[in-house]
This record gives structure tokens, C-alpha cells and sequence, in this order.
DNA sequence: CTAGTAGCTCCAGTAACTGGAGGTTCAAGA
DNA sequence: TCTTGAACCTCCAGTTACTGGAGCTACTAG
């Protein structure tokens, strides 16, 4: 007979453009479920495990937490529960996000003010510094300070 | 004589609303000298420390990275530079946050279309696990992994 | 003198990976 | 069958920007 199809973890990272590492990090953690071995002990992924590392790529590329993606792994085990706990957990991502949005273009805002301010001198004279260095009773950014993680790990190469 | 000013280190703490820990760290990595002790070896600032901290604490709020404040602290101490590269850094910083910001936005798009086609039903039915789930060629998100930091550190308390 | 707060150093932990050392396995070609 | 080289393995350390704790010492008010 012909065997299911199975990928060595090279493979699945390259179908899933995750990285073979970080493919391994997730079984280290539990988000991963231990694959089957060959004799030499090198891992053979299943179909069903390239789809729960697809959830967990696009889950994490839409800035979800892993602890979050655990969760919504957990909910998806038991199909007859209701959604309304998948639900709040995308609420609450989608409010992270605006949130994150909006102090990002307060900041934005700052930022073009001050590069406009420069005319180019000495750095004595310069207001990009001197706006750094000016701590006025904070402006809109020093409050709520919440969630840093973005979408996507960090530059690979 | 009145000695001039000097704080210990909660003082200062208090003043740039920068942990206690914090300080120390940034002395440690080199981004704050070593400020004068007391005979029994506790840390006593004077206002330039106070000054430098708040300008390494603006920067950090504004999304700087740690490096590029030690450069930008590098620059101030050659006043008679031309400010070009001051204005380089911030210009990068500048790129960086609008970068982000689009990708939250696209971000946000997908989460906000995800909710909208959730009826609410089970699990098994859920429209939001079924986007997750979905690994099309990788809508808008997956290109460009860039910086991760974001203004302010984790939430405190 | 005592109590309590604030300080000290050192170490470990956080999130989400990434990279490397040093060794083994697999698959293809000679 | 042997060899070669890529891919795999485990384990450990490093990244960023802090944060928290243990266990100890200093300072200051009463």
C-alpha cells in the first residue's frame, strides 16, 4: 500500500514558511503536538499537522499571543461548544490592535513635527534632539502602556 | 556651603517615572554613567543624570531602540557635528511607524471582517477558527517582518 | 537603639523566537 | 557498497528591554 503522505520538518517549514526551529520551539512548548519518528528519531509531520501550524502562523501574522492561539486551540477541540469564547478573544486582539494603532500615530505625529522642525545645523542648534531631550508632564504617549508584540517574529536574514 | 542637588535613586525614579530597576539597568548596558555613591555605596544622581534620563526615557516612548539612543546620546556629545545623522535616525524611526502602522491596519481589516462573519453559532460552524484555519497564499500580512518594539514597556502592575 | 524603608548585588525570568556547536541520518550518485 | 553532502538531531546561549525576587546592608526618624 501506499503510506500517508509524511514530511520531514524541512519540508513542512517550507510549506508553511515557518522556520524548522521555531517549528521545534512550538513542540518544546506544547502548541505542537510530538510527530511521529522515523528510526533515525527524525520527525515526520501528517497533513494534520501542517494545518494547526497554518492556524498558529496565521493566528501569530494577526498579532494573536501564543497563549491566545493555545486557547483558541483548546476551543477548537471541542467543536460543540459555543464560539462566543473565540469571539472575545478576537475582540480583545481587535481592540489591542486599535489601540496599538492609535498610539502609533500619535507617535507618528510627534515624529513628523520634529523632523520638521530641523533645518539642518549643528547638533547644538538641532530640535530633534532638543525635543527628545524635553520631558514636559508627558505628551499623549506616556500612558497605557500595553501589549508590544507585533505581527511576524523578527527580520530573518 | 549648600552641596549642589543630589537624589538617590528612588528620587529619580519618582521624577522620570522610570523604575528603580530600570536605572540600574541602563547603567549597567552603559546608557547612564556611573553616578557618585555614598560611603555606603548607594547612588547619588545630579540633575544632568536626571536630564539624560528623561531624554533616553522620551526616546523609548517615541519608539527609539535602546541602540538608537545610545547613538543619539553619542551625537549630542559633539555639538559641533552636523545634525544630518540625527535627522537620518529619526527618519528611520519615522519609516518604521508608518510601516507598522499599515500593518496594524491591514490587521485590523482582517480581524474586523473575521468578527463581522461570526453568527455565534458552535464552534464547529465558527467563520473566525475557518479564517485562522485558512492559509491562502498569505493575504497582505506575511511580507515585511521588521521592528518589534513599541513605545513603552510592559505593562507595570 | 530600633524599626522600617530604601538601597545594594546577583540571578532568573518574560515573549517569541533565532543561531550555533557538535554530532547523526538520509538519499542520491559512483 | 561506499561516499558525499544536505538535512536532521539535541542542547544551549543569545536577542530586546526590561521586571521581579532573594538575601543582605544603609539610611533616617523617633
Amino acid at each position: 500500500m501506499t503510506q500517508i503522505e509524511t514530511l520531514p520538518i524541512g519540508e513542512l517549514s517550507r510549506q508553511t514558511g515557518c522556520k524548522v526551529q521555531t517549528i521545534r520551539y512550538y513542540e518544546q512548548i506544547g502548541l505542537m503536538p510530538e510527530p511521529a519518528r522515523t528510526t533515525g528519531n527524525q520527525r515526520r509531520y501528517d497533513p494534520r499537522h501542517r494545518e494547526r501550524l497554518a492556524f498558529i502562523r496565521h493566528s501569530r501574522e494577526l498579532g494573536f499571543t501564543l497563549e491566545a492561539i493555545r486557547e483558541l486551540l483548546g476551543l477548537t477541540d471541542d467543536p460543540d461548544c459555543s464560539c462566543e469564547m473565540v469571539d472575545d478573544i478576537a475582540r480583545t486582539q481587535l481592540l489591542q490592535v486599535n489601540q496599538r494603532i492609535a498610539r502609533l500615530s500619535a507617535l507618528r505625529t510627534e515624529l513628523v513635527r520634529m523632523l520638521e522642525q530641523c533645518r539642518g545645523g549643528r547638533i547644538a542648534d538641532c530640535r530633534v534632539i532638543e525635543v527628545l531631550a524635553d520631558h514636559t508632564p508627558a505628551s499623549c504617549l506616556s500612558q497605557d502602556h500595553e501589549a508590544p508584540i507585533e505581527a511576524g517574529g523578527r527580520h530573518a536574514g
